[in-house]
DNA sequence: AAATTCTCCTGAAGGC
DNA sequence: TGCCTTCAGGAGAATT
């Protein structure tokens, strides 16, 4: 499932392959995936991209003067670029065509979404309330801090809520919170400062060396070339409830924390 | 304001 | 083997 590393993947992949290229022409199998798709047959063909960028896991992709195309990869989508004439598969939404290749869009659970906007992406309605990147340095402790003081809430909770912090998911937010010993299901305003530092340490080094491996694939993911992500091998909890903790041997637990799985070592989280 | 619940969808896994 | 049920999950929308 796309969390922040696997966007970032997939937009370092397609960007060489499209920076500078005009498109060329659109087929669009499936008018509507989350929400319905805008008009691309008339707002693409044409355009150049001028650059590939990414906000939280939206790839924005800037086209000419005219406006940017927001892509979501929701939780199985995955782009690829292939040559145009590639017999589509089921799923198969999208392409935007340039010469002899296309970027195709495939995402089987249709939670992906295709926007257009034509003034700076920033101010979009999506994203105009998100909170910083994870990789940035308007991310750091005191923020963290000052973030949780009034949220009585699970602290993996807060992790995943993209107003306070973006692009950590259900995957990385299981893993910072093993890497920095805090229990998931820790109320936010209970930690202390010293433990946060530990935690945004975590999250920016775990998102880090995830990208370095090129994300991680579980199921659907794939890079722009069909290849897994790696990161899946370096996983400590995501996934391995019932299994012994590899710090301590403790049988590691699950637990459901906002309607979502969250692994952990009882032994080593608190 | 913060917290909780609902919703979209398909494929995989489990039960019988 | 096959049919049915259950579940996962990003995140906006609705509700409390």
């Amino acid at each position: 499932m796309p969390e922040l590393p696997e966007v970032e993947t997939t937009r370092r992949g397609i960007s060489p392959w499209l920076t500078g290229r005009t498109i060329t022409g659109v087929t669009v199998r499936r008018q509507a995936l989350r929400w319905p798709l805008p008009d691309l047959a008339t707002l693409l063909p044409g355009r150049t991209v001028q650059q590939i960028s990414r906000r939280a896991k939206y790839l924005l992709l800037a086209c000419d003067a005219a406006g940017t195309l927001l892509i979501h990869l929701g939780m199985s989508g995955s782009l690829r670029i292939l040559p145009i004439d590639t017999p589509p598969q089921t799923h198969d939404h999208l392409d935007i065509r340039f010469g002899s290749h296309c970027l195709r869009l495939r995402d089987p659970r249709r939670f992906g979404a295709v926007l257009w906007t034509d003034t700076p992406p920033d101010q979009h309605p999506l994203l105009r309330h998100l909170g910083p990147e994870p990789l940035s340095p308007a991310f750091h402790t005191n923020y963290l801090y000052a973030s949780t003081r009034q949220r009585r809430t699970a602290i993996k909770t807060v992790l995943m809520d993209g107003k306070v912090v973006v692009g950590v998911g259900n995957i990385y937010a299981t893993e910072a919170l093993y890497a920095a010993g805090i229990h998931p299901n820790r109320a936010a305003y209970r930690i202390a400062r010293v433990r946060l530092d530990r935690l945004v340490a975590a999250i920016r080094q775990i998102l880090s060396a995830a990208i370095d491996q090129g994300g991680t694939t579980l199921r659907d993911f794939q890079q722009e070339d069909g290849k897994p992500g790696y990161f899946r091998h370096q996983l400590q909890v995501y996934g391995r409830t019932g299994e012994p903790c590899y710090r301590c041997q403790t049988r590691l637990r699950m637990q459901r924390i906002g309607q979502r799985s969250s692994a952990y070592c009882p032994h080593c989280q608190h």
